[in-house]
DNA sequence: TTGAAAGCGCTAACAT
DNA sequence: ATGTTAGCGCTTTCAA
């Protein structure tokens, strides 16, 4: 890579002319311009990325820790992130906590000697199991700011972008219910989730006559599902997440149901797993990108004034009928 | 974030001092390197990275360039990366083209300033439609290291790591003639593809009598597939991508096909809609995340020897046969 | 209009 | 055992 020392030196003028000159600066006369940026573009000179940060005291750089990205929620939202950060002229660096306490440690001390300006976070699984927030909250300490997106907990003061769970989960069981089904199961495979918490609060706020099948293995919900249609009718399943969802569809079908006319399974989902499901899922979409924009957004922000107070951001979901 | 130069004032020793008992040097006295290390832990100190990096001219940060983030091969080749380079401590930086030459060119240059200290890149759709390959040569001038990871072009000379794409897809149809197997048909979605075109090539060298069904939309390979098994027999489909054996999958049961006694699907894939199918597609695994790890490897290998010869890893497939 | 110098935070060769 | 200095590449203030 050329630097400006190399450039100056070849062109028999001081280095600072260069970077004047190179930055548009009316100090500098034009014909001087013209040979610096004659010589600039012969070399395809650019300036030092990490000299430039240095001098700046700004990486314009976002760290992102995200728990999964096997989830194509959570995909979504990276992409979400990129793109807007792009837009900003904002790079991004990510880190997987695989949903482990451990990894996003890891991932926050990684990110926590100024290699970058801020960081966008979803707690793992483990955290919000455990319920210890304190490696989270310590970045407070150390004046990095950050937002965090998905999920959150109650113990954390700081800016967050968030979905409406619980409204969502009642206005869909209340749309259940609107459409004569009586019988509805709630499915969930996310049990230690903040949001699995919360729209299950929902669901029991619309009906309490609702059965609930929550589980943390895949294979106990199978069993439990396929026991309880062996044993009563139902006509509605609301899923709490994309692959109860895809679980209970597939275990309808061994069993005859004739979806939906039957059955209905709605399922809050974002996923291809339920685009390319048959039949297709309908699905309660949580707008995935838009959360990851507005994560960006909301940093950006707070980068801007350290002092403001902390803001939160609802990303509303749509309920999408498919195969009605 | 404290610097050493505060440190060292507090402590009234210098600046070199405090650095050096950090890093324990035998320079520095045992007293002194207590006093100083236990100062910097009460106040978290962490080496400035950026300042690390202009002083060491080198980043430890990877730039990736990605095609597509919704691809779960993809992902997983992601996840690899990350994991990899974090065993190695280095960073990484993703960009994503969406398979698009003018956001792969984007993300070039976004990693040319010396931000990265080389890059991963599979090359997008587009520039593998038209075969230009220019931007990405151009690396070589800039003296960035880059390493190609599943697509690639004879036009570039670099390290790559590919999949055995003719071989696998050779194995596969020769498997299938073993089963006695005989109207076998090929359905592709990824005609513009490297990868595609050599499969494709692969399976004809097993079998001159397979029925190509090859389709840009979705839509047409559904189309011409549905058109195809009422007009004749077959009982074996080979899926050059994931998606296509699920469209595959899902119009053969529409039409009751009996899987996988009467037909026998087998798809190139990696990803969750095959291993949410119903019923589970027979795949052939491509090992995404080794691709990943072995990436990174190359590229490590390259930083510490820019001038050895060129080096090609193939990764091994596998055919993983369900419900059989 | 141009250049010299300082400084971002760090390391390391070279004094003391 | 500790300190001084230079320099990584850049921008910017101040001086010429």
């Amino acid at each position: 890579m050329v630097t400006l020392k190399q450039l100056s030196k070849e062109l028999g003028v001081s280095i600072s002319t260069v970077s004047k000159a190179l930055s548009d600066s009316f100090e500098i006369s034009e014909r001087t311009k013209k040979k610096v940026l004659a010589l600039a573009r012969k070399y395809n000179y650019r300036p030092n990325n990490v000299a430039v940060n240095l001098r700046a005291k700004s990486t314009k750089t976002i760290g992102v820790i995200i728990p999964n990205i096997f989830n194509h929620f959570y995909t979504k939202i990276l992409s979400g992130i990129e793109q807007e950060a792009k837009r900003n002229n904002y790079k991004v660096i990510v880190s997987i906590s695989n949903e482990t306490v451990s990894s996003e440690k890891e991932g926050i001390s990684f990110f926590s000697n100024g290699s970058v300006d801020g960081i966008l976070l979803a707690p793992s699984e483990e955290t919000e199991k455990l319920g210890n927030y304190k490696h989270i909250s310590a970045l407070h300490q150390k004046e990095i700011p950050f937002v965090l997106f998905d999920r959150y907990s109650e113990k954390l003061n700081s800016d967050k972008v968030i979905i409406n769970d619980f409204d969502s989960a009642k206005k869909t069981v209340k749309y259940l219910i609107n459409k004569g089904r009586e019988e509805i199961v709630v499915v969930s495979l996310i049990k230690h989730l903040s949001v699995g918490e919360l729209r299950k609060k929902g669901a029991f706020d619309a009906s309490k006559k609702i059965t609930l099948l929550e589980f943390e293995k895949e294979e106990e919900l199978e069993e439990a599902f396929l026991k309880l249609i062996k044993r009563k009718r139902i006509d509605a399943v609301l899923a709490l997440d994309e692959l109860s969802g895809i679980i209970t569809l597939n275990i309808a079908r061994t069993v005859a149901f004739k979806i939906p006319e039957e059955l209905t399974i709605i399922s809050f989902s974002q996923g291809v797993l339920s685009e390319y499901s048959y039949p297709k899922l309908s699905t309660i979409n949580q707008h995935a990108k838009e959360i990851g924009e507005n994560s960006v957004q909301l940093l950006l922000t707070r980068l801007k004034n350290k002092e403001a107070s902390y803001k939160t951001r609802i990303i509303k979901t749509a309920l999408e009928i498919h195969q009605t």
